[in-house]
DNA sequence: GTGAAAGCGCTAACAT
DNA sequence: ATGTTAGCGCTTTCAC
């Protein structure tokens, strides 16, 4: 492997001008900068990433904890850090933490260890504990998607509340009074704003929420197919279910039609995400749009600039939602 | 933050005997190690993984090139990595290509520049030019999912002709003689491979193969969807369609729907890789299961046995595929 | 068992 | 415009 030094000496320069050259070009006169450039090219030259990271102290790697590589949505919102990150000149270490605490502190630590700049968080954990910082500042940080009341570091979200409550109000126009919420894990800032949102439309329509219509998920095919069991089972059982992802809505949909019953006719389905197979579901789904990569793209571009300790238009981003209208939902028959 | 030396002066001893409490701790005496320890703990000193690195020619990180990371096959294999990384105490450097050779080849220099110990390509392409190694071996590299016919270096696949042909002679089984293929990218091996196994199923049946039955698509619901309907307009249309992922499989479920026909009743559809959504469609999808996270782990396991030249069990590793058959295939009513 | 010291490849301050 | 040189934080001989 090839360093500064042999191409220095094939050049008959100095190393401080071969670095210079490979910088700053227009700081080295045009012919020096030809022969340093053939050398480089002679000696199959590539600088030694490690010990120039070393020696300036920035690695332009980013850490990026994702609670679940394999969710559609965020699959989409990591193309959207990619993207920007590439085009930044950053790298992405990425973390599939599986919402696992200590995975996520022991990678945002790479921080510390100056093996990345900063830190994409996608759920709503400060991976930075307080013991760990020893009186040092918050590492370079930004928190997306999923994010924190009170989040000590810039946030790109969506907002869930406003979302979840156009997506009940138009359940309510179609004429459905009882309407099952199939939620996310415990413990979500999202989920608990996606509950607000729906009680907050029922409640304007005159109507008090009733918690037997709320059953848990975990954002899997799975665990929506299991929530629509039990709301199928109530006694006084729910016109329509507004599932808190579309995976959960394509579960929930598969176990209304093996009881017999149809989408939208007997029950209206509902979901959030507008992942790619929502318009490809039979019926398909009627959910909130979320522009994923968007998430991931603002996401970069905010970490590059507290890291690089440029001006932040804006510390909290708030991106826009659409409801989209598919087949799913329908008015209700008495 | 705090280094080496300050830890060595806390503790009172050289820099040596702490870099060697940390790495080799058996080596030096219980009580030096003791004051060691207590010394990093009260600096709060983290090693300079960019130092360490650099010093030690090792970075323990893994480029992985995947074709694309929406897609929801290869977020699988991306999951089956990132868990073998972490578990070797590896890191994963996450290149999202799009199949674009030139940020493929970009990415892969990474190795080259010192920043990762070798890469890991899910599509049949090698990053390393000819021109670029510069007389060089070809760096720690391992082809997994979608693998070069001539790979230069370890692969891990599945016999795509032996589970095409699986597949196709269980629908020649349900009666059905005129099967369409829905295709993905031209140039792929996998592809190559998969309808040469659908071939080989007609040819053993005495059916010739008509290339009007064969259509391209992209891999995509989208491309799916317009396959089919190139399908459906087929003067002589076909009973049945094999499309060569789930995706694709969806959408052309979506298509056969709109233009009034039943699946399976009318035309059988069947898919390739058993994603989650698969057993959640309407019908359920038959399909061929892939074992999605074993490529990324296999791959993981022996890329580091070739970085670290351990030995190799075997260097071209083949992974079962299972026929799944569910309710989107039926006998052909006459 | 421990310390002194060289040096990994590069950048940047300073000198010319 | 270019060269000289110190040093980033760490590991690793080589002495003792």
């Amino acid at each position: 492997m090839s360093n500064i030094r042999k191409v220095a000496e094939l050049a008959g320069v100095s190393v401080a001008t071969v670095s210079r050259t490979l910088k700053t070009p227009d700081v080295v006169s045009p012919d020096t900068r030809e022969r340093v450039l053939a050398a480089v090219d002679k000696a199959g030259y590539r600088p030694n990433l490690m010990a120039v990271q070393f020696r300036s102290r920035k690695t332009r790697n980013l850490v990026v904890l994702v609670p679940a590589i394999a969710n559609v949505f965020f699959a989409r919102v990591i193309s959207g850090i990619q993207e920007k990150a590439q085009a930044f000149g950053y790298r992405v270490l990425l973390c599939n933490t599986l919402g696992r605490e200590e995975v996520e502190t022991e990678y945002a630590e790479l921080v510390h260890a100056h093996q990345a700049d900063g830190v994409i968080q996608l759920r709503a954990f400060n991976p930075f504990q307080e013991a760990s910082l020893h009186g040092e500042g918050l590492p370079p940080m930004v928190n997306a998607c999923e994010v924190l009341d009170d989040a000590p570091c810039p946030t790109i979200s969506l907002d869930n509340r406003a979302a979840a409550r156009a997506m009940t109000e138009h359940l309510l126009s179609l004429g459905h009074q009882r309407i099952g919420l199939i939620k996310g894990p415990q413990g979500s800032p999202l989920t608990r704003e996606r509950i607000a949102g729906y009680e907050d439309a029922l409640r304007c329509a005159g109507i008090e929420p009733d918690p037997s219509l709320l059953c848990r998920g975990n954002f899997s095919l799975q665990s929506g197919y299991a929530a629509a069991t039990a709301l199928l089972e109530h006694p006084d059982r729910p016109t329509a279910i507004f599932c808190e992802n579309d995976e959960m809505a394509i579960g929930a949909i598969q176990r209304i039609r093996q009881a017999g019953l149809r989408v939208p006719q007997d029950i209206s389905v509902a979901g959030f995400d507008d992942i790619s197979f929502a318009a490809y579901c039979d019926p398909p789904l009627t959910t909130i749009a979320q522009p994923a990569e968007d998430f991931g793209r603002h996401a970069v571009e905010m970490l590059v600039a507290v890291s690089e300790n440029l001006p932040l238009p804006s510390r909290h981003l708030v991106l826009p939602f659409e409801l989209v209208i598919r087949a799913s939902t329908a008015a209700v028959v008495r």
